[in-house]
DNA sequence: GGGCCTTTGAAGCCT
DNA sequence: AGGCTTCAAAGGCCC
């Protein structure tokens, strides 16, 4: 585990976050500590209340037990701490968040690796990337600059180049230095060699004072505006980027215009349906900016390497399935991690895009190829947003109305209370719930209909993982030939009846004993 | 080439 | 307030 709040309490660059979190600047094993204490007290709540019905699904329990499951947590909680260790050791996993966890404002590096800012070639999944993310940019254009192992010079002297082995950059978990590093940051960052292939990079928490060593690898683009903020930025998002950057505020945009740059443009198809309005046309190149990834999210980030190698398994629905049941199987403190983790992501995102809310990206992608008429997109824009479940009809540009209070966030409310509900998450008071329903949620059970109708079902301490339907735990470190069925009393994870809270959690995905296919199929 | 699959959690919208 | 839906990542698979 970090130190999250390393040095001297600065690398947040934000105030409020000492404030935000109670338990900032103290060791951090009493941090690990006092989130695994919090997160105990609301899953303890949770379960007496569950205890009510039945008490045989309580963490408390399936940890007193003894037997299969408990061993494999055991072996389990021995392959996380392994592969922290390797990490630490600079292996090839990605380092883990906990082991350096860079939990650092840095808007410029954040920025530059910013996982938010989606579409296309700045997308991870994408796999396409400027040597420098840009700021609160979407860059949709990915078909102009796919599949280009080198540097590609586009019209503006911006190299872009497609690289597989970046695709664990993130502000938050891992940051490459040697990208970053004055040696590196020539060849790395220079438009003329693009950046550096190092895959794999450890990453390492950066000090403000260290980084204001290195040379800005925007150096060569000062002067020129970075991106658009027609999106809506709001200024307080560009102040905080000045304020709290190491690198000279002159990088930060302050043109309203948006940038000529050619991997910044819109994608075709949002380009194909551009109404005439000036407003309309600015709007859809409001970057994407993704959301935050939640805990799990980040788990799986984490953890999916290992399944892979320890697998073979490159299906991500089976490798999700792998880990889904992985994760129920961690302890309290464990998935406390990557709560805290995941709740410094929101906070982290909130004060980069202090407008932002998850709103913005709300049915957003086209479900069906629209055919509108800039007088349909008027109308499907304003039937969404008083329909906006019917995304048949929604017109796949942006809306109208959602962006607006982007850009009239004022500065100080932005940054003082921004206005997005993550950042009350975040706020110290905010009761941490969501991990109420981790382990009370019901598997769902595959639909044979389904392409990949594997069937889960419980958690099992098997250690194969040839596929989730002999036995997803994977707590083994070796995948192992799939075991007979095991009896049903192995289970490590009778669920008990969900109470009204756990129907209510466990509910958000729809019915629990209807497949996510069907549930597609029906929400079509 | 693009959507689907699959997972959990956060947050949105609707009733 | 409660229920339901969407989106976030990922990459093989399928049409």
């Amino acid at each position: 585990m970090p130190q999250l709040n390393g040095g001297d309490g600065d690398d947040l660059g934000a105030n409020d976050e000492l404030i935000a979190f109670k338990d900032e600047g103290e060791q951090e094993e009493k941090r690990n500590v006092s989130a695994g204490r919090d997160l105990d007290d609301v899953k303890s709540s949770l379960v007496n209340e569950s205890e009510t019905n039945s008490s045989s699904d309580s963490e408390a329990d399936r940890r007193s037990k003894p037997g299969p499951d408990l061993e494999s947590r055991a072996r389990h909680s021995q392959l996380f701490e392994e592969a922290l260790r390797r990490r630490q050791d600079g292996g090839l996993f990605q380092p883990s968040p906990y082991v350096g966890y860079p939990f650092f404002m840095i808007p410029d590096l954040g920025n530059i690796c910013n996982p938010y800012l989606a579409n296309g070639a700045l997308t991870q999944s994408a796999r396409t990337y400027l040597p420098f993310q840009w700021p609160l940019l979407d860059v949709p254009g990915r078909a102009a600059i796919r599949d280009s192992a080198t540097p590609t010079h586009l019209s503006n002297n911006v190299p872009v180049v497609q690289h597989p082995h970046m695709t664990h950059l993130h502000p938050l978990l891992s940051y490459s230095p040697e990208a970053f590093s004055p040696q590196r940051a020539s060849p790395g960052f220079s438009p003329d060699a693009g950046m550096s292939r190092t895959p794999h990079a450890a990453c390492y928490p950066v000090s403000p004072g260290g980084m204001a060593q290195l040379t800005h690898p925007l150096g060569w683009l000062q002067g020129q505006p970075m991106y658009p903020i027609a999106g809506g930025f709001s200024p307080a998002a560009l102040a905080m980027n000045a304020s709290m950057s190491s690198f000279s505020p002159r990088l930060v945009p302050t043109s309203q215009s948006s940038i000529p740059h050619p991997a910044i443009v819109s994608t075709g198809s949002e380009a194909g349906s551009l109404p005439d309005g000036q407003q309309e046309r600015e709007e859809e190149k409001k970057p994407h900016i993704k959301k935050p990834l939640n805990a799990f999210m980040l788990y799986m980030r984490e953890e999916r390497p290992k399944v892979v190698a320890q697998c073979k398994v490159k299906e991500s629905a089976t490798i999700n399935q792998i880990l889904g049941q992985r994760w129920h199987s961690l302890t309290k403190e464990e998935q406390a991690k990557y709560y805290e983790l995941a709740r410094k992501e929101r906070l982290l995102h909130s004060k980069l895009y202090p407008g932002w809310s998850a709103r913005d990206n709300y049915l957003k992608r086209p479900r069906v190829p629209p055919e509108e008429t800039p007088h349909t997109h008027t109308l499907l824009t304003q039937t969404a947003h008083t329909h906006p479940r019917s995304h048949l009809t929604q017109p796949h540009t942006v809306s109208h109305l959602t962006h607006t209070h982007l850009s009239q966030a004022s500065p100080a409310s932005s940054l003082d209370s921004p206005a997005t509900p993550t950042t009350a998450l975040a706020s110290p008071g905010a009761p941490q719930l969501q991990p109420l329903s981790l382990t009370t949620k019901p598997h769902r059970t595959a639909h044979p209909l389904s392409r990949n109708a594997v069937t889960p079902g419980p958690s099992t301490p098997s250690s194969s993982c040839d596929t989730p339907t002999s036995s997803p735990l994977m707590t083994s470190s070796r995948c192992s030939p799939p075991p007979p069925p095991p009896p049903l009393i192995s289970q490590p994870f009778l669920v008990p009846p969900p109470t009204s809270a756990h129907q209510s959690a466990a509910s958000s995905h729809g019915a629990l004993t209807q497949p996510f296919s069907l549930r597609r199929a029906n929400q079509l």
